[in-house]
RNA sequence: GCCCUCGUAGCUCAGUAGGAUAGAGCGACCGCCUCCUAAGCGGUAGGCCACAGGUUCGAUUCCUGUCGAGGGCGCCA
């Protein structure tokens, strides 16, 4: 790599020099500003106090040192502000980039191999099985399932699981509530008055009792969900029951390793988890006084369980949950977990606005705004990339107008449309007897074009933004990048024809291996979301 | 009262493991189609990076506090 080259220069010239100390770790980075150079150092500044030094003496002395022996791949060095160290990088070095990206392809492009084959499991969703997914849901689930391509696609071995809370009272009160429409009698005060229980009642058979209701209700409603999510092309390799864990003993087990781990006590009649000594700010019960588990309980051996199945677990979690992440982790501290294995993603809420006016209650069902109807009204590419749009840690307003729009301010048909125009070009040339034919350094020096460079320097970057977003667990910053280098395309489209009589063959040739490797960049990008690449729109 | 996330252009948001002149899209205004999709491209205007301290050669970025927005603080799930 070229950056490797660059600071093992600037390790040799020091010491050439006699210049002390020499840091263990030299920081490269990118200048925000081209006239800066292609990559920065910040060497003198960070050490002129312990050299006894100006900075800008030391960079001074170092670059000109640099500059008396290039490296191969640089083309020039100086110094600039305080005492930056400025290296511009030879544009042969961008073709090479050309080149690895048509020989590795859409499969291949922006994989790394940070992952070591280590077992993630990515959970995610883990909605009530006691009705269809609403809006609340989306955000959830277009980022679990985002992060799990990322992680996958950057060497990590990815599971996609799904929890289902699929005991207790939450699913008696809905066999209840399906019971009573069924009978026509009424649905209890605290039950689901969502119109969908009357649907999904007169689906059900007769004369059920009321634990065959709810196993119905149950295997229905989940049954409902994966539909929808299939809607957005999301499929979990696990739906993980929670009654499962009461059939198979892991519940009792997890309460008598607790006790056995002096991690539980009795007290007023309950049994609680000693939550503070392990980092909660207050202690939490695990079985009630009148002996039913509370939600803490299944869901403690339910993570127990995930660790024994993976190296590193990631929960997706919505805002209003924030507050058990303390406890779940000093759960699994208490038997002896490590806590740090368990990163628990919080995604803050989304409202929903249609022309400028929020959005509550779903038109159609006059209550709860389903996840299948947002699909219906914008598709499912434009709400996976709305709902990637930003990061999940602040709170999300969109349009859902302006999401279905097919108008250039809506940013997935901007990114789509850049695709398709690059396909389009490639069919064009078919239609003139072009065929792509990959080249030389050589031959793609005709590529000069600063729209041209700009592309190949996005084309650079990608796999630099992919090891950051799986770092951070952090899909929009490879939306960021999809949105700027379509931008670098409409702008290579407008400014640079591939095909015409102004154009030489050998331009052509060298145009067609920059579209054909910018559709491989985009469409890893859009992979890695979620969302289609259309050859035509 | 305590905890979590956020506060950047008129609007929606990027950026920040501390770096040089803070970016994009939309909206506004002005231009650009005989030609691969004008579903596009370019330009102009628009900023005390909420506020106040601290650390540092350097802070929008880190720390503390204040203010503001949203979400949580049950032997509910």
């Amino acid at each position: 790599m070229i950056n490797e080259t660059i600071k093992s220069s600037l390790r040799q010239a020091m010491g050439e020099l006699g210049i002390s100390p020499i840091p263990s770790d030299i920081n490269l980075e990118r200048p925000a500003n081209r006239d800066h150079g292609d990559w920065s150092s910040n060497l003198a500044l960070v050490i002129s106090k312990e050299a006894g030094r100006q900075a800008r003496e030391l960079a001074d002395e170092i670059s000109e040192h640099i500059n008396g022996n290039l490296p191969e791949g640089v083309v020039g060095v100086s110094t600039a502000g305080p005492g930056f160290i400025n290296f511009k990088v030879s544009l042969s070095w961008l073709y090479q980039i050309l080149i690895e990206v048509l020989e590795k392809g859409s499969t291949e492009f922006g994989r790394l191999e940070i992952g070591d084959g280590l077992n993630v499991n990515v959970e995610f969703v883990s909605a009530n099985p006691t009705g269809p997914l609403h809006a609340g849901h989306a955000r959830g689930a277009c980022y679990g399932d985002a992060i799990a391509n990322i992680l996958s696609a950057v060497g990590y071995s990815v599971h996609r699981e799904f929890y289902m809370n699929d005991r207790g009272l939450q699913m008696q009160i809905y066999g209840q509530s399906l019971q009573a429409r069924k009978e026509g009698t009424a649905v209890p005060e605290e039950g689901y008055g969502g119109e969908y229980i009357i649907e999904w009642a007169s689906l059900m058979p007769e004369g059920l009792t009321l634990p065959e209701i709810i196993d119905w209700g149950c295997a229905h409603a989940q049954l409902d969900q994966q539909e929808t999510l299939a809607g957005l092309g999301i499929h979990f390799d696990t739906w993980f029951s929670e009654k499962s864990m009461i059939e198979n003993g892991d519940i009792e087990k997890v309460l008598g390793d607790l006790t056995a781990g002096n991690a539980s006590y009795e007290k007023d009649g309950a049994t609680w988890l000693s939550s503070t000594t392990f980092g909660d700010d207050k202690d939490r019960v695990l079985v009630k006084s009148d002996g039913e588990l509370t939600y803490l309980t299944p869901d403690v051996a339910y993570h127990r369980n995930k660790y024994e199945r993976a190296d590193w677990l990631i929960n997706v979690w919505g805002a209003d949950h924030h507050g058990y992440v303390a406890r779940m982790k000093a759960a699994m501290h208490a038997l002896g977990n490590d806590p740090d294995d368990l990163s628990i993603q919080i995604t803050q809420l989304v409202k929903l606005v249609r022309s400028g006016k929020e959005v509550k209650l779903s038109k159609r069902q006059g209550d709860i705004i389903e996840l299948r109807s947002i699909i219906e009204e914008i598709g499912s590419d434009a709400t996976r990339f709305m709902y990637l749009l930003q990061s999940v840690d602040s709170k999300q307003t969109f349009d859902l107008e302006l999401a279905a729009s097919h108008a250039m301010e809506n940013p997935v048909y901007y990114v789509q449309m850049a695709h398709a125009r690059l396909c389009s070009i490639g069919r064009k040339a078919e239609e003139e007897g072009f065929s792509q034919v990959n080249l030389s350094v050589q031959e793609l020096e005709i590529l000069t074009h600063e729209r041209e460079i700009e592309i190949l320097r996005l084309l650079e970057l990608f796999p630099e933004v992919i090891d950051l977003s799986a770092r951070e667990l952090a899909p929009h910053k490879i939306v960021t990048w999809t949105r700027d280098f379509a931008n670098a395309v409409h702008g290579f489209y407008h400014d640079c024809y591939v095909i015409g009589e102004d154009v030489s063959p050998k331009l052509t040739n060298a145009r067609l291996n920059l579209v054909v490797a910018s559709r491989i960049g985009l469409k890893v990008g859009l992979d890695l979301l979620g969302v289609n690449a259309p050859d035509k729109m």
